[in-house]
DNA sequence: TTTATTAATCGTATTTTTACGATTAATAAA
DNA sequence: TTTATTAATCGTAAAAATACGATTAATAAA
């Protein structure tokens, strides 16, 4: 429970808002399910399934690169993208464990009702 | 499998990407988390444990009630918020299925390595 | 009543995100 | 070599998110 500054927040909030922030887009929602069903993908197979130019694409892919949610190969002039089991799987477990968090709470009412 | 127009995103998509965008920023994940650890919240108080004005705190209780995962009872002058139990199970429910979508795949290698 | 408290909304400034075309750097093909 | 392809980056415009103070409407307290 360390906050740095009052005018902070707490690091694990930071995080998760972070991958939030990742996945709050449908185009990167689009992306991420782009390799997992073709489990790899190279970039410009990427850019011919979306509704967005190269540049827009090579954004968001950038964006799932820099929280790690995703890794690039370069293979020559192309570049083929996957996703990061580790990173994947790390996290999955923040969010489960956010959500059971509040879950296995004894189910009390809100409020005055 | 619907697209409504050629530049336009699958309904799934969107609908992941707005849950997340409710996460995606420190604030809002520090609101959740004081409505599950005191189970429910007056207004007040958790303007009172943020370092954000009255009016920011207000509008991102909005963004959370916009999206279900909050609700406000009105008591009196006062307002009294707490986690809404099953659009926080469903959410859970579709992020620990998106998740597992890429997690049950068979361990294949990366693109070309 | 009058006054105080509470929380939503309004108006607005600032920052961030999103998007695109153009350019660049690198590899591949001719 | 020269030319084509690929994908990142740059510059920039437009939209959205974030934040704040001021105001408002409603209830509670005096």
């Amino acid at each position: 429970m360390i906050k740095s500054k009052a005018t902070d927040f707490l690091r694990s909030e930071i995080e998760l808002a972070e991958y939030a922030k990742a996945l709050a887009h449908p185009a990167r929602i689009a992306i991420l399910n782009l390799l997992i069903s073709k489990n790899a993908c190279i970039c410009g197979d990427i850019v011919d399934e979306l509704p967005l130019a190269q540049s827009t694409v090579s954004q968001h892919l950038k964006e799932l690169k820099a929280v790690g949610l995703i890794k690039g190969e370069i293979d020559g002039a192309k570049v083929c993208y996957c996703i990061d089991k580790d990173k994947w799987e790390e996290v999955q477990g923040l969010w489960d464990h956010y959500f059971k968090n509040f879950k296995n709470k004894k189910d009390e009412k809100c409020c005055s009702t």
